[in-house]
DNA sequence: GCTAAAGCAA
DNA sequence: ACGTTGCTTTAGCA
């Protein structure tokens, strides 16, 4: 190619970035991690166009570089009084230089200079080689580098408008040289810089005296001369013009690790770019590319397609392909089977390794073949699963047991994206490795024909082999997320914990429980026949729509807070209603609704009974975008407590004496998200109030209201207690004083009493939000993360509700993950000390331990000290023990 | 089969 | 508008 044909494009990235910022609205610009993009996609939008455009061979990036640039160093104030950078553009500079990096792009910085200088640098040298040279960059400084040769484009509105300023279009629009601009820039100042010029002088009477005098030189030797008041001014600021002289000079005689020659742009790493694209949720700009470029090679259909063809074995193929899998290799493994009211059972089991897969009918296997699978499975180091923890159960009841996991892709997706509604591996696989895969039907969806064996099979190697290609995918997404250790160390490990609770389950006391049924269905049934005698006539009292007609029509009582569909019958407005009316009606319907939700909770945990006389409930550990656990099927973790008639509902949940089982024993954690809040906030009075050894909410009412801790009344503490379980949740002053039923400026009061005695709890939790917004994501004291993109959300009740989940995920994920960490610590302090007793249920912050005869001092010690280290906190973590026959026996 | 409303837990 | 994270049940609609 020769030199003339050449093109050299010199780009000033953060002015470009900073003007594209603002340019592009960035509530439209944030992937689903949260991270804002607005900046880099104006920036490269602005790259390709200008690409396009003017087809350049050499490309350079300049960035600032230093906080003590030489101007400042001559000049205290310069850039003083810029405003503060707004969180959201934090981070984009960075990926604009991974866009550029994989564009093969040349990013060229000088220590202590600014990016304009690097560019008149390059500009210079581009001009003595002869290149065309075009200098893209907001700063009108750069116009002095105009000549023939060197053109500047600087951007019109926004990043997408560029005005091709050559000397002449600058001679024309500011009626002065190029070289002379500096002179015109120094004598009417520069706002954003912080160099004011001469009060009075505009573009147009600093033309008028450069052209009169020649330069600035000029302008200056001759500032008697000249009359007016404008004249004056000048007179007096001299010294700032001379400054402003000096500083806005650009220096292009920079030493530079590369020069033009080594800019050449060599064209882009399509592949590179495209990832980048794909995590910045770029759509557009990938056919962008293209159309300069030229298309990729789709490397995801050559994945998808070099997927290992599933070969169907028989026991011999079996044995030959775990016998020729080496010892190192990762395998993954996807079954079929059923996991229901504590059994199940697996017909098919798919195995693969990278490159290749196979699948088995388990079911025609003969006794050497389970044999070595079996072996297999608990020795081989590297399984992997998808959805582990129901294939564990299943398998161990088909026999094989001690399964070892090493790693679960649900559980990493889950890691990477703990919002998504599901982790369907086929969704991971395409999304992670572009691989396209037809779901095995799982759940017991065997509605295939029998003719269809086959593909039935085979569907399970073909799983185990999107497994296999997942999880390297995964695990590495999941380290350069810093979330290794709660990857590898608790959520894979806690799988089999879980599994072995759930398999268990816990014992019901069923006779009890029938007549629980029996109590509250009557109880149900007179308290719906005395609301009908109410009125007069029978209503479905489970009906919010019929109720309304009951309320606001027939009895024509006041309206309730508006719902999307109506009036809320809710208990809280039912109870306002009784208070103003007294209408005999409201009182039955709120007996009832108390009652039949007792009926309903015993009648749901009565189906949910095993034959073995025990519920199994199933923890679900990829649902809580916190990191907690949930419970289903039924949900153990919300049986009633705070009423009597709730708590005889725990009474039906025993130990199996029989089986010698002598007790239950409940460990709980005493006020641990506060513990935790105390702990991350560093407050050294909440921490003291903890270390205190008093009543917590006394303490702390004891500080908040100035009085002795003895001296604290019961409202006093109760208002206190709410005020410090609220501020997990972000609760305002309005939510305060509604759930006290005190006024709002009471409300607010006592929350600022709070927070003058409690600053450093009030600076955690604004830190919090305002680091999520910075970087998009939250993280627990374990790295577990939580993305909130919706705090860039311009709608406010989507941005407010995501600044609570931002102020509370660190908290209650801390103390879930703190949990995790003690179940597991548990399950090897009961093995290694040879204990029958075990781990029955979770309920966030409480472990329920069916406990073994003979073994009530050494499990209580147990739970006490290894629940109590489970984390090293600034404040010591108290735990509860109570013991007893049943649930509610042992409360403490 | 889906959503809305209700209510239970930490 | 106003307090986080969940699950289950029922009615009512498609």
């Amino acid at each position: 190619m020769s030199e003339h044909s050449q093109k050299l494009l010199l780009i000033d990235g953060h002015s470009l970035a900073y003007r594209a910022f603002f340019a592009l609205p960035v509530e439209n610009f944030s992937t689903t991690t949260g991270q804002s993009t607005n900046a880099v996609f104006g920036f490269v939008s602005m790259l390709l166009n200008v690409c396009r455009d003017e087809a350049p061979t050499h490309i350079a990036v300049a960035f600032d570089l230093g906080r003590e640039t030489f101007r400042l160093a001559e000049y205290s104030e310069y850039k003083a009084g810029r405003a503060k950078t707004p969180e959201e553009f934090h981070g984009q500079v960075e990926i604009i230089k991974d866009v550029l990096a994989a564009m093969n792009i040349a990013v060229v910085t000088k220590e202590n200079y600014e990016a304009d200088d690097v560019l008149a640098t390059l500009a210079q040298q581009g001009e003595q080689k002869g290149i065309d040279t075009y200098v893209i960059t907001g700063d009108k400084d750069s116009f002095q580098l105009a000549r023939d040769g060197v053109t500047i484009l600087y951007p019109k509105r926004g990043v997408s408008d560029l005005s091709r300023m050559t000397p002449a279009a600058i001679e024309e629009k500011y009626g002065v040289s190029p070289a002379n601009y500096r002179g015109l820039a120094a004598l009417v100042g520069e706002k954003a810089d912080n160099l004011p010029g001469v009060p009075g002088v505009g573009e147009k009477t600093a033309a008028k005296w450069l052209v009169k005098y020649g330069d600035l030189p000029g302008v200056i030797d001759s500032a008697e001369d000249i009359g007016g008041k404008v004249g004056g001014n000048l007179r007096e600021h001299l010294d700032d013009v001379e400054r402003n002289y000096r500083l806005n000079k650009l220096i292009d005689d920079l030493e530079l690790p590369v020069g033009v020659e080594d800019v050449t742009w060599t064209g882009v790493d399509r592949p590179a770019v495209s990832e980048l694209f794909d995590q910045l949720e770029f759509r557009q700009l990938g056919a962008r590319l293209d159309a300069l470029v030229g298309p990729e090679e789709t490397p995801a259909e050559a994945s998808a397609s070099s997927l290992p063809e599933v070969t169907v074995s028989d026991s011999a193929a079996l044995v030959t392909w775990l016998e020729g899998t080496d010892a190192e290799a990762l395998v993954a493994v996807a079954t079929n089977g059923t996991y229901e009211l504590g059994s199940g059972s697996v017909d098919v089991i798919g195995l693969a390794t990278e490159d290749s897969a196979i699948s088995v009918d388990l079911t025609t296997l003969d006794p050497a073949a389970v044999e070595a699978l079996a072996g297999f499975l608990t020795s081989h180091l590297r399984l992997a699963f998808h959805g582990a923890k129901t294939q564990l159960k299943a398998l161990a009841d088909a026999g094989y047991r001690d399964v070892r996991l090493a790693i679960d892709t649900e559980i990493a997706g889950y890691l990477l994206e703990p919002g998504a509604r599901s982790y369907d591996l086929a969704e991971l696989a395409g999304t992670h490795c572009g691989i396209s895969l037809t779901e095995p039907a799982d759940d017991g969806q065997l509605a295939l024909d029998l003719d269809d064996g086959n593909e039935r099979l085979t569907a399970f190697g073909q799983a185990a082999a999107a497994i296999a290609r997942l999880a390297p995918v995964l695990t590495g997404e999941v380290d350069a997320a810093g979330m290794a250790a709660v990857l590898r160390e608790i959520e894979v490990p806690l799988v089999q914990v879980l599994a072995d609770m759930e398999h268990t389950g816990i014992a019901i006391d069923r006779s009890e429980l029938s007549a629980l049924i029996d109590e509250f269905t009557r109880q149900a049934e007179t308290c719906a026949q005395q609301a009908y005698e109410a009125i007069g006539h029978e209503v479905n009292l489970n009906s919010p729509k019929q109720l309304q007609v009951v309320l606001f029509e027939e009895l024509d009582l006041p309206k309730t807070r508006k719902t999307r569909t109506g009036y809320t019958t809710n208990a809280e407005a039912l109870a306002d209603l009784y208070i103003k009316s007294e209408h005999p009606f409201l009182e039955h319907l709120l007996a009832h609704r108390d009652v039949i939700k007792l009926k309903q909770t015993v009648a749901g945990l009565e189906r949910m009974v095993a034959d073995d006389g025990r519920i199994h409930t199933v923890y679900q550990q990829t649902i809580a975008a916190t990191g907690r656990l949930s419970s289903t099927d039924p949900n153990l973790q919300n049986i009633p407590v705070r009423t009597g008639a709730g708590r005889r509902i725990r009474h039906v949940f025993v130990s199996e004496a029989d089986a010698g089982y002598t007790d239950l024993i409940s460990a709980d954690y005493s006020q641990i998200e506060m513990r935790i809040m105390a702990h991350l906030s560093g407050d050294e009075s909440l921490i003291a109030a903890f270390n205190a050894g008093e009543d917590l909410h006394s303490y702390v009412g004891s500080k908040v209201f100035g009085v002795g801790v003895d001296e604290v009344s019961a409202q006093m503490r109760a208002k206190v207690k709410a005020m410090s379980y609220g501020l997990v949740y972000g609760l305002s002053a309005f939510g305060l004083s509604r759930q006290l039923r005190i006024s709002v400026e009471e409300a607010r009061a006592l929350m600022e009493g709070y927070f003058e005695r409690f600053g450093a709890v009030k600076d955690y939790l604004d830190e919090i939000v305002a680091e999520a917004r910075g970087r998009g994501y939250t993280e627990t004291m374990y790295g577990r993360r939580r993305y909130l993109p919706e705090l860039g959300s311009s709608n406010r009740q989507i941005r407010e509700m995501a600044e609570r989940a931002a102020l509370n995920a660190p908290i209650q994920g801390s103390a879930a993950d703190i949990m995790k960490i003690a179940m597991l610590n548990l399950r090897d302090a009961f093995a290694a000390s040879d204990l029958k007793s075990r781990m029955l249920l979770q309920v966030h912050d409480e472990i329920i331990v069916e406990l073994a005869d003979g073994e009530r001092e050494a499990v209580s010690e147990v739970l006490r000290t290894t629940m109590g280290q489970a984390a090293e906190l600034s404040v010591p973590l108290d735990v509860n023990l109570g013991v007893g026959r049943s649930w509610q026996d042992a409360a403490h």
